[in-house]
DNA sequence: TATGAATGAGCTTTCATTCAT
DNA sequence: TATGAATGAAAGCTCATTCAT
């Protein structure tokens, strides 16, 4: 990865290392100086890149947030709710495949859900809640609105597309589709982690295919 | 928490102020100085007691989690597959509850899941793999295995459930209860985590009913 | 050693264990908690009887210093100084076989040689010297010169047996006896320390006659 | 010390306020906040250099043994034995006035002899011994043999001499020259500690020609 | 712009000693 | 007299961040 130094630039060699070195320590265990010798830059550079190790590894999340939000949106929207379910999931499934690390990394310990603490959109604000008194200072909160942010708008492409099920009948009328979706997001991330351990025969379409059909219909005999 | 000195006994502190510390702080943030202050107790006393912080943390955890066995054991056998079904989640539901944070931490922690390990049981011994290279040391993998024990032992009475489910032909025949029995698991962890946020005027037994529904029949239009 | 509770009184227990465990350890890295388990019996104990860890390591080597001047007394006063020498260092040898790691510790570890501290009587007080500035605290010194006293008054018996030897004439009347008589004493505990590795066929006796040879006639061909 | 921070670079600050302080403490008692303050540079800065504690002493203890031995192989080898040995242990003299307690330190802490533990070279192995059971775990062999290899290599120079000189016919041919060696090496280490006590009028060099006039010839009247 | 030597607050753990029983 | 639960000061070591070059 930091063999090919010409190749990359600095910033790109740095983003790969953290990629390499958050996945394999999570965040708190990986250590700049693992990156820096992974990137083979100064560590003056990263600094002077990112500014601290928590906004390193924000632009490394929204630089692969972005290439997956382009993918969800290319999806057709034409094509009927059950195409875009399956083509959707697909894509979820494929990306999770190859940051799985990294965005159980952003759920568990960047959203401070390893702390208690939950968040969600009042209006246009967010609000913090925690179970165990404390909340997030000021400056947590800012750097913790970054991150809900992100998977909000992950989830929020399959709300608006189970809505649109909804809408068209498939999906139940009395299904309250905002925790639902939820649901379909991180138990989604949940079983791909899994997946890799037990189901390796088979493909990413096919699986896909699987939780779409396990979703929608359930695993009870018919 | 600190204040009752006399009722508790200072083992039962320290399990109290561990609970608190590390549902706050997750594992590796929590500081053992914060866990003696709360707890009232010198800080000696807690080495005394449980030899080590990652041992502290292993007995908190392993004292819910026997708690939580008992409970499911606890269920009439000869009741109908989808009456203990309904009752064993809402068990689950229930606990997750009383201990979302710290089985967030067991889960995504302390079984190396933040590092890109994962592991399970090929025979009777613990085989590991990891998602990025390196695998954790003969050290760590003994105390990752105890964690996996435990997830293992909650997970194996889901699985024997769904099993029995799929003999009285409730379940599908095709369906492969292994990895469904995880869906179900960590699903439900997830759901929990969001339910608090998103459904708090649902009863924690309805909740566990709607889970059960969603899991055998989908979301599906009828 | 501690099987045998009914054997030995406490005190006796606890001086065999504190040998033992200092042997094994060292002094500074002993544990009361080792002598105390070993020891069989409570950690207040040990306390009561001794003081402190220090005074418990004295009163160990004082019993034993006492045995060996004992010893050392009972050499029949009448033989000749060469028959003295021989039985006195036999005498020596014998008891660093079974002492040879507590009597290190008190050379190195207790008159603080491995501190740069050194001492020495001017008339009836003793004087401390330090090769690096900071001479002992007061305290201090009241401790090392009770380790000071022990060797001193070890190396006092040979130091007469010497001047006994040069008066008959033995030993040559140019020779410096004081440092002399520190050169045996020492040089003695380190050829004992390494006879152990390199010369087990040869027995103590006759190990005290080799030393005795060299001593006085040197190792140069004749 | 810690004054002139400008003549001298932080490593050698550290390494001189290093040897100040494991003279003054011995090894374990040092403390590595002592040698940062002396040498007034940042804790870490000790870190980055040696890595360790045990280290920063190895590499202090190795400096001062290679200069040792530049000095002793510098010794004109077609010289006679006699001027050789009396040359040498001159050397060996005036190494130790100047290095007398780490020299202490490397032969009782460090090589476990204050743990009953000696070590001798079987081929080209270290084997491990204890007089109190416990050997040193693997971990600490490799740190011992560090230890140890030091001392080997620089008795092996008085060995090599003394079969020199035994060839020459100058040493009796019936002493064994191996335990003569370690005598001679570890007897003059406690002579000089001792000489600095109670001589201080005699030169090294003269010093050096005593040792060398009683090792061959002994004490005995002629 | 790029560097990496230097920093020091902060962490887990140890262990001699005390003292209420 | 005998105990051992409780203590807390003190130790070695880490690592995000800074800043002079």
């Amino acid at each position: 990865m930091a063999e090919n130094t010409t190749e990359f630039s600095k910033r790109e060699r740095i983003l790969l290392a953290a990629e390499e070195v958050f996945s394999r320590q999570g965040y708190v265990q990986a250590k700049v100086d693992d990156i820096m010798t992974l990137a083979d830059v100064g560590k003056g550079t990263i600094y002077n890149y990112f500014g601290n190790k928590e906004q390193l590894f924000y632009h490394l999340i929204e630089e692969r947030h972005h290439k997956l939000l382009d993918k969800l949106h290319a999806v057709d929207k034409k094509k009927s709710f059950l195409e875009k379910f399956s083509e959707m999931l697909y894509i979820w499934v494929n990306f999770l495949e190859d940051n799985i690390v990294l965005w159980q990394v952003l759920v568990f310990e960047m959203t401070g859900s390893n702390k208690g603490y939950f968040a969600f959109r009042n209006g246009d604000k967010w609000e913090f809640h925690t179970s165990w008194g404390d909340l997030p200072t000021k400056e947590e909160q800012d750097i913790l609105v970054r991150y809900y942010s992100i998977l909000n708008e992950e989830v929020k492409i399959f709300e608006e597309l189970l809505c649109e099920g909804q809408k068209e009948k498939v999906i139940d009328k009395d299904i309250n589709i905002h925790p639902c979706s939820r649901d379909l997001f991180f138990g989604v991330m949940m079983r791909v982690f899994h997946l890799r351990k037990f189901n390796k025969t088979i493909t990413q379409k096919e699986y896909a295919e699987l939780v779409v059909k396990n979703f929608l219909y359930g695993i009870a005999a018919k």
